[in-house]
RNA sequence: CGGGGCGUGGCGCAGUCUGGUAGCGCACUAGCUUUGGGAGCUAGUGGUCGCCGGUUCGAGUCCGGCCGCCCCGACCA
């Protein structure tokens, strides 16, 4: 294509409102425009990079014997209510209603809609198993979008789904996907990591996400160096560090901490006790009802745990008017000690110790001597704690590594989840009716875009690796209005398009500069440039954008070496 | 939903405190000069200052309400 009739529409400032390099870049280099908050238009640059993204999914899945759907995004509520998601899922699914006041949704994911057509369609073991799968946009009400379009609430997603007569079976299609989603993001010049993830709103009994690191990230992955151990923070466990509790037969005592709030503070203070010989006393509303969640002092809470051992989802920190009705304290001062009218969680950390200080639910004091076994009222023993970095790993002991990361992917072993409740069932060999063993798997396309913009960019643009690339190479005469400039660059973009490279000819009557700076900007892997320099020598240079190395090839020669560059 | 910030030509911003009828840089159009890392000069185009209401002779500016967007904490590809 000729830059001069193409729409590529660079920014030569940075758009206020991006933080995230992949959000600055994107919408600086002319490849989405921000529509409402979450909800991005895709220029042709964009589409270009996502429409490669896509043929390399659509490879890998075909490849596993996956076969393309194209359901709809509309979907009637119907469906949703006999899986029971239409109540389980709050504000997160768009709602809306046909004229006729028929519920319906905007589709955030379809488990559904495959399962519906796997029970009116399947009837034999003998057909299984299969692999199903859509490219498509999703709908999800995000409570908060962010990060351009790492983030959004309108979407691409690569979704597929399994259909197996039995456990064994799953486990194959999963590693099947397993293993084309690691083939997929290396295609895209992503190193990423395969993680043990907590399942959440998708049901089932495992899953795994694929996480690619980046400060940019939401997620956190922990990883152990000295074993394969790897998990998001979610669902990560690891060995808790002994506390030695020195012998302490006392009773409770309140003793007064004017002024103290937090941990930290009650750890600086005078007569007070380091953080991990405190007890962290959390307020929660759960299903309504005022709960604490007991934990060392210098441990943090996993909601996603607190979930675990509550079996809801709905829980809340309470509100200060809520925790001194319950408590008559408030935040800072809390603690469990002779508390028998609510329900207690304690984390398994806190087992066995004593001596300990914790709130005395009185603003202002706390109390010491506090023996976990005989002054907390038979609390429930459970695992809250969140994994943190120096933690040891279970496995193996060595100290493990907490880092920030993108995730690209999540696939889920649903079981029964969904045949169960709405009926997927084939005969097996022996003639009986059996449940259909069900996976699902996701992969986000343009938050994908997102992260390889993320690992391939520098101060002046993006460095797109050739795979995804808008284009493959860009033509620059240095000069356009000089004739043998011209003619060379037309030249080699007709030389090059014969050789089937994908290449822009920039055609533009600007200055050398401005040029430059676009091509880094929109991050073309490879610059031919034709001017004055190497032409006096019958050459013409060729850039490497990532390398930002540059050498000269004779004219003749410059087509077929693009092509051995670009592979 | 809690906290913080911001809405002024396409982009980046000033002006708001202290009301007087909208400005700068970039981009865009035309001309001349220039031409290897975002050129210079000249002349132009383009804005109901987020929306509604109020105060006032007069509102971008003051007051009230609403909407939108970004960032930080609880959710997910």
């Amino acid at each position: 294509m000729r830059w001069s009739q193409g729409f590529l529409p660079t920014l030569r400032d940075d758009p206020a409102d991006a933080e995230a390099a992949s959000h600055r870049l994107l919408v600086r280099g002319g490849f989405i425009r921000q529509l409402g908050a979450g909800i991005y238009s895709v220029l042709p640059l964009g589409r270009r990079v996502l429409l490669k993204i896509e043929r390399i999914i659509r490879q890998e899945m075909v490849g596993i014997g996956g076969q393309e759907f194209h359901l709809p995004a509309l979907l009637p509520a119907e469906l949703w209510k006999e899986s029971g998601r239409w109540d389980e899922i709050g504000q997160e699914m768009f709602r809306l209603r046909d004229r006729r006041e028929a519920d319906l949704c905007l589709g955030m994911t379809h488990e559904e809609i495959f399962a519906d057509l796997a029970r009116n369609e399947l009837r034999s073991y003998r057909e299984l198993p299969q692999i199903w799968f859509q490219i498509q946009s999703k709908f999800r009400d995000e409570p908060r979008p962010k990060s351009g379009v790492l983030r959004t609430r309108q979407f691409t997603m690569k979704d597929s789904y399994s259909f197996d007569s039995t456990w064994e079976g799953l486990d194959r299609s999963f590693e099947l996907h397993l293993e084309a989603y690691k083939r997929i993001f290396g295609r895209c010049g992503l190193e990423t990591i395969a993680v043990e993830a907590w399942s959440g709103a998708m049901g089932g009994k495992e899953s795994v996400e694929f996480q690619s690191f980046s400060e940019a990230g939401e997620d956190w992955a922990v990883t152990c160096p000295g074993c394969a151990y790897a998990a998001n923070l979610e669902k990560a466990v690891s060995q808790v560090d002994a506390v030695e509790d020195p012998e302490d037969e006392a009773a409770p005592e309140r003793f007064p901490t004017p002024g103290v709030h937090t941990i930290e503070e009650l750890a600086r203070f005078p007569g007070g006790a380091p953080a991990e010989r405190q007890i962290k006393t959390l307020f929660y509303v759960v299903d309504g009802k005022p709960t604490l969640f007991l934990l060392r002092g210098d441990h943090d809470l996993s909601e996603v745990r607190a979930v675990d051992a509550t079996g809801t989802a709905n829980l809340r920190p309470g509100h200060p008017d809520e925790i001194q009705e319950s408590l008559g304290a408030s935040a800072g001062s809390l603690g469990a000690v002779g508390v028998d009218h609510l329900t207690v969680y304690a984390d398994e950390a806190l087992r066995g110790r004593r001596g300990m200080t914790t709130g005395a639910n009185e603003d202002g004091f706390h109390l010491h001597h506090v023996d976990v076994a005989r002054d907390l009222r038979s609390p429930h023993w459970v695992d809250l704690r969140e994994v943190r970095r120096g933690d040891r790993c279970t496995k193996c002991g060595t100290e493990l590594e907490v880092r920030r990361s993108i995730e690209l992917g999540h696939i889920f072993k649903l079981g029964l989840r969904y045949s169960e409740s709405m009926g997927v069932r084939v005969l097996n060999a022996e003639g009986q009716e059996v449940p259909v063993v069900m996976g699902s798997y996701g992969i986000g396309l343009e938050r994908l875009m997102a992260a390889v913009v993320e690992a391939h960019h520098d101060e002046n643009g993006i460095c797109w690796p050739v795979s995804v690339a808008p284009w493959e190479a860009v033509v620059v005469p240095v000069k356009v209005t000089d004739d043998r400039q011209r003619s060379v660059a037309e030249r080699l973009y007709g030389e090059l398009q014969e050789a089937g490279v994908e290449v822009l000819l920039d055609d533009r009557d600007e200055r050398a500069g401005v040029k430059f700076k676009d091509a880094d900007l929109i991050g073309i892997p490879l610059r031919v440039v034709v001017g004055p320099r190497a032409l006096a020598h019958g050459n013409v240079e060729l850039f490497e954008r990532a390398a930002a190395s540059s050498s000269e090839v004779a004219i003749e020669q410059a087509a077929s070496s693009v092509g051995e560059k670009i592979g």
